[in-house]
DNA sequence: ATTCTGTGTGAGGAAAACTAACATCAATAG
DNA sequence: CTATTGATGTTAGTTTTCCTCACACAGAAT
């Protein structure tokens, strides 16, 4: 009954790793990283000398926010789409798997008229319905 | 059928974490972990500007010589067991779980008598087969 | 034609990590 | 009991990595 601790255990939110570990397992530039933080879509803890520190689940929404962009979606559309994922409405339906391509597409229609009141062409570079299946 | 990169696909032999995020990880002082390195024990891979890089595999070692050491083993003898481990005798029996208590801890004493012929003393300090079930 | 967006780049500074050396204190050996 | 060894702490001096801020720039949007 020895020793249960394992590396295995971490959780996907803890502080683990450097920028530069970060660059290497997304390919993206310390600028992009710092720029996609500064337009709030991670939120990398910090060291106490100020050095940032991410998660697994950090490196997984920039591989997210990577795909995006290469496939012509920008900083607005991907704001959007990521406070959609947090959207209860979509949650539910997505986790019931009763919708269909279309209603999805309704509903964060639907969303996003109702929250981008502002800018409201921003999203028309590509169409968002991809990125949910 | 976006993206299937993931964070949760990583390797555990990939180097990814700088020694301060292991030094939390495990409680162990970063004077210990290199000294540990300087004994073999682990063996972190280094940045092209010489910083050490540690893979979760590192960590899981790493916890597991601290567990050693707090039960009382030296280094000598985790470097012993360390290799015991590598042993295919020891493997095989272990991965077949043919084996009795009394019989590993045979297995065990033979490797041990075999390869140290030198400081043969220098497992006394406890009582090894408590670390294999 | 001008503005906006996403990214590159460079300067200057601070934090984190490196090696090497010496200090310490308990356990072991002689 | 004294001397040695083993594992770790500490400190100094250096190098690398990361930070922010600023300016540059090409392509897209207006």
């Amino acid at each position: 009954m020895s020793s249960e601790r394992r590396a295995s255990e971490l959780r996907r939110s803890m502080p683990l790793l450097p920028i530069s570990t970060v660059m290497q397992l997304t390919e993206l530039s310390a600028r992009q990283i710092r720029y996609y933080e500064e337009h709030d879509l991670i939120q990398p803890h910090r060291t106490e000398g100020n050095r940032r520190m991410f998660s697994l689940n950090d490196v997984d929404t920039l591989l997210e926010i990577k795909d995006m962009l290469e496939q012509g979606v920008n900083m607005a559309g991907i704001k959007k789409l990521f406070e959609m994922k947090k959207n209860p409405a979509v949650q539910a339906a997505k986790a019931k798997e009763e919708v269909s391509d279309a209603q999805l597409r309704r509903i964060m229609r639907e969303e996003m008229l109702n929250s981008g009141r502002h800018q409201r062409t921003s999203l028309r570079q590509a169409d968002l319905s991809r990125f949910y299946q």
